[in-house]
RNA sequence: GGGCAGCUAGCUCAACUGGUUAGAGCAAUUCGUUUACACCGAAUAGGCUAGGGGUUCGAGUCCCUUGCUGCCCACCA
């Protein structure tokens, strides 16, 4: 029975989610009638599927209350989906979070086991980090689960699980396949400290009192009585890397300048004067010196003078800082080797002596730091990895403008497109540990240089190489996801019966059963690996396997058999031979055993399976080295090819596939070295849609999913290489709506962060006000895209909210006590004596379904949680309820029967039926909302046989 | 500098594609109530929807314009 007094929301909402997690509710398995069903018979349910990837937060700390804003509305769409009957799947994640991951976890390890990464070395560092990151997961979950969200957390992936890599280092490999990955020399900032480069995002600015230095360029020759030009700079060391001076084509003051020679200072170098739309007349002198090299700024104006120059006129860059901020490269050589701030000192005392400086002013300048390190930023050129956009923005920019994705609200799509149209080339290489190392190899150790030109050059092995294309066709460089060598992937063939009778006759070739081919098919589809060859038993299952295989396999590779893989004995399947399998098991020996006939070979010893495979081994490796090879063979074989290859000091990594194994070994080629770069975070987590249903093997059911739901802040960075990559790889759109909720700010209207001390934990609120109040705090009355505070008020004002809904249905339900629920589930509704009172809110509950309905389906959250709360507080408590007790009571108040006479019995009944439908209709569209305390009361609700026991798989009302 | 959003009751915010008298919560004032709920109910007050102009039978909503506020992007060498 529901509890006399206030509600315990708090108590409640943990019963309840252990109920539902118990049940598995939360499991696209789940079916309403049928309860829990196997993978399998989920994938034929015809149910129509419904599937938000929930955005995966950092698995290194907890959510604060407003990274699960975004989990509640999730869950609203979610639970709707499954009240309408669909089959739904939330596929949560954690995200390991890049360069913050990485900085956080070093300092865990340097302050627990003074150890810094360096220290650990790469491997151990990765491992140490993957295990801690495993550690914290559960903790970020529990978040999750604690305010509700029902997604499947048996499914919880995190972003660099193995199960996922190959999906993610597959494409990168197939970018470059298709000439849309090059390494190219970009300015980058670097991080001298982290010894890093830096995305701009990991980079803040800091305010410095600095001088502004001005200086005489002499001309080369007098123009007009004119021999020199001036600049102003606050890092004069960089003159050095000077290319050369630019001022605005429309300043008068410098026209009959235009594409004279200038002498460079210190160097003597001979530099032209080029213009650019971006020179500020109005700053300095209006005539800048451009150092492409180490300036944002100046390698823009570069190129896009480059863009437009002659062939003849064309400027480069001349590097002069390294990656120790110190100067280098071809300059004087009395600045080699200093800092910037020591070349910068002696360079101006050089230039005064030489009479060069013709004022200096205070200036403020602001200058980028690393977030972390607070090291000031280099800007230097390095090679890095790209991502050519051309070809994926074009079908990106096409899917939302055409309609097929939608975002939501609407004006957020001329920020994507704004953004889509003018997207460059995608740095992805990142100089961390902490991620997805780059599948490219080289063969021999990659070295970066500056040469005696200041360029950058990058040499292989001692060998300079012009680009990765070059470095690829010399045989320095190989790109592909295992490392350079023979790769054995070893699986056994698709029968999953193995009952006593099927191992007997199953050493002769009888084909794979129906569900082995099944089986087989589901894993084809899954693998997301290409095979240069197949080498399979000769026998039948084993070969049938290997062709399901082949038939999806792009590279179409080629099947061979190989006598020797062939499995003679199944005793060997037991690690035994058949001998001591029949001195354990006499009946065998009676039964009709093909072991016993005579026209098979004979049954072997382990050794003799041994050798024989270890000769195969060893002669596949060598003829075939250098190549991928899928081995499909019956189980005993398989399990030896495991064990010797697995002793042969080869590399292992393990892929399950609905119930089949795949072992991977690499037999490695000596001398080749991995990239030392990881992806970008965005490049992984560009394809978190598919690459999470494809590790759990369900991206033939629930892709492309429905909903995209997230903070609106990483539409750009986020959503757009989704939907690039998606439509690249899959060919599909990766999702058909996007919805972007706003940003939680504190109580003051401040943004929340951890500097400002204003975050607050999430627990802190359910404690005090329950879940299913936080949840109507970030819904209610919220319309999409706009952010809003966390006010205490509200949350109060829901906590009574709930309270209402808990007395009403203990007054509900204590007036239909003595009612039987099948016969007024059978009573039809024009049988009843209805008042004016109970038609008017029959009434106004089919509006409210129908509003309901429609807005949900149309994305409005706020103003459905709106509309339900007001109905049921100030229509439904407020007003019918008053209206309706009379007829409900059966004892005045000094206990007296009242309500006896017949007409009075009708009244009543009818006045029960109404209240039951509107209250449990209610129940239901506030399930999404308030699932917590709309579930407590559904347990204690009368109902029929037919109804389901959770409100989670009820039906969604109908009018 | 470019783009986007916002400006509505004392405060925080709604009002879905233009359509009754612009609504909630909190705060305020008055009254009531104990067979669901004092974590309640009823009522009152509070608005030239930032200013100005336009389109329309009709504008918080569409267009123009001015002024603030916030966010994103590009940023002074």
């Amino acid at each position: 029975m529901l509890t006399k007094g206030p509600y315990e929301a708090t108590i409640t909402e943990e019963s309840i989610l252990n109920y539902w997690l118990e049940n598995k509710f939360f499991k696209p398995e789940y079916h309403p009638e049928k309860g829990l069903q196997t993978e399998a018979e989920m994938r034929a349910d015809q149910r129509d599927p419904f599937t938000i990837v929930n955005p995966p937060p950092n698995a290194y700390m907890r959510p604060h209350i407003g990274n699960v804003s975004g989990y509640a509305y999730q869950d609203v769409l979610l639970r709707y989906n499954r009240l309408l009957g669909k089959k739904v799947l939330g596929q949560p994640g954690k995200d390991h979070a890049g360069i913050q991951g990485e900085v956080v976890v070093e300092k865990i390890f340097l302050e627990n086991k003074k150890k810094s990464k360096q220290d650990l070395g790469r491997e151990k560092f990765y491992k140490a980090s993957y295990a801690h990151f495993q550690k914290l997961m559960p903790m970020v979950m529990a978040d999750e689960k604690r305010i509700g969200l029902s997604s499947d957390y048996e499914r919880n992936l995190f972003t660099l699980d193995p199960r996922v890599v190959n999906t993610i280092l597959n494409t990168f490999v197939s970018l470059y396949s298709d000439g849309m990955v090059y390494k190219g020399v970009r300015i980058v900032n670097w991080d001298p400290v982290a010894k890093t480069t830096l995305a701009d995002i990991d980079t803040e600015r800091v305010e410095r009192e600095t001088e502004l230095v001005y200086i005489k360029y002499p001309l080369k020759q007098e123009i007009d009585g004119i021999n020199h030009i001036t600049v102003a700079t606050t890092r004069a060391e960089t003159m050095l890397g000077d290319t050369a001076v630019i001022v605005n084509p429309k300043d008068e003051r410098y026209k009959k300048l235009i594409g004279a020679i200038v002498v460079l200072p210190l160097t003597n170098r001979e530099i032209p004067i080029i213009t650019s739309e971006r020179v500020e007349s109005e700053f300095g002198t209006g005539a800048v010196k451009l150092t492409p090299a180490h300036s944002y700024d100046d390698y823009v104006m570069m190129n896009e003078w480059n863009s437009v120059a002659k062939e003849n006129e064309k400027i480069g860059y001349i590097n002069v800082i390294n990656k120790q901020a110190k100067m280098y490269g071809p300059i004087p050589e009395r600045y080699n080797g200093l800092s910037t701030e020591e070349a910068r000192s002696k360079v101006l005392v050089d230039l005064e002596e030489q009479g060069l400086i013709e004022k200096k002013e205070a200036h403020t300048q602001s200058v980028m730091v690393g977030e972390r390190s607070k090291a000031v930023i280099e800007q230097i050129m390095s090679s890095q990895w790209f991502i050519d956009v051309e070809r994926l923005k074009q079908p990106a920019i096409e899917a939302v403008k055409s309609g097929k994705i939608q975002i939501h609200p609407k004006y957020m799509t001329k920020k994507y497109l704004t953004w889509m149209e003018n997207l460059h080339d995608w740095p992805v290489s990142r100089s961390l540990w902490w991620g997805y190392r780059i599948p490219v190899w080289y063969k021999g150790e990659l070295s970066e240089d500056i040469d005696e030109k200041g360029q950058v050059v990058e040499t292989v092995g001692g060998e300079k190489v012009e680009n990765i294309n070059d470095a690829v066709n010399k045989g320095l460089a190989k790109i592909q996801i295992d490392p350079p060598g023979t790769t054995f992937a070893v699986i056994r063939h698709g029968a999953t019966e193995h009952n006593q009778e099927h191992r007997l006759t199953g050493r002769i070739d009888t084909p794979l059963s129906e569900s082995g081919i099944k089986e087989c098919e589901i894993y084809a589809n899954n693998l997301q690996e290409s095979f240069d060859l197949i080498i399979s038993s000769p026998q039948k299952r084993a070969f049938q396997t290997a062709e399901i295989i082949a038939a999806k396999q792009n590279s179409k590779p080629n099947i061979i058999t190989d006598e020797r893989l062939r499995e003679r004995d199944f005793g060997i399947a037991e690690g035994k031979n058949w001998e001591e399998l029949i001195a354990e098991n006499p009946e065998l020996a009676k039964s009709n055993s093909p072991l016993f006939q005579p026209e098979l070979p004979e049954a072997e010893t382990i050794t003799e399976v041994e050798s024989r495979v270890e000769d195969w081994i060893k002669e596949t490796a060598e003829k075939y080295t250098g190549k991928k090879i899928l081995v499909v063979t019956h189980a005993g074989v398989y399990r030896v090819i495991r064990r010797q290859l697995g002793g042969m000091n080869a590399d292992e990594s393990r892929t399950d596939i609905a119930n089949l194994q795949m072992e991977r070994y690499h037999i490695k080629e000596e001398g080749w070295i991995q990239d030392e770069d990881v992806f970008d975070t965005w490049f992984s987590s560009g394809q978190w849609p598919y690459a999470t249903l494809r590790a759990n093997n369900i991206n033939d059911c629930f892709f492309p999913t429905d909903v995209m739901e997230t903070g609106h802040d990483i539409l750009e960075l986020w959503v757009s290489r989704m939907i690039m990559l998606s439509l690249y790889t899959e060919n599909k759109i990766p999702f058909k709506h996007v919805y972007l909720h706003g940003l939680v700010k504190a109580p003051d209207g401040q943004k929340m962060s951890k500097s400002k001390g204003n975050v607050i934990a999430p627990e802190e609120i359910i404690t005090k006000y329950g879940a299913d109040s936080l949840r109507l705090l970030y819904v209610v009355g919220n319309r999409a895209g706009s952010s809003y505070p966390v006010s205490y008020e509200k949350l109060e004002g829901y906590k009574r909210f709930l309270n209402k809904i808990w007395n009403a249905a203990k007054f509900v339900l204590s007036n239909l006590e003595d009612l039987n629920i099948d016969h007024l589930a059978n009573t039809d509704i024009k049988n009843l004596n209805l008042a004016e009172t109970d038609r008017t809110m029959l009434d106004h509950m089919n509006l409210l379904i129908a509003d309901t309905t429609r807005r949900l389906d149309n994305f409005n959250l706020g103003i459905a949680a709106q509309e339900l709360y007001d109905s049921f507080w100030h229509t439904f408590a407020d007003i019918y309820l008053e209206e309706v007790k009379m007829r409900l009571y059966t004892k005045d108040k000094n206990g007296n029967p009242i309500n006896t006479s017949e007409q009075e019995k009708q009244s009543r009944f009818a006045a029960q039926w109404t209240l039951y439908n509107c209250f449990r209709e209610y129940l239901i569209l506030l399930h999404p909302f308030i699932p917590f305390i709309s579930e407590r009361i559904w347990q204690d609700l009368p109902k029929t046989d037919k109804e389901s026991k959770t409100i989670m798989y009820s039906r969604w009302p109908q009018r």
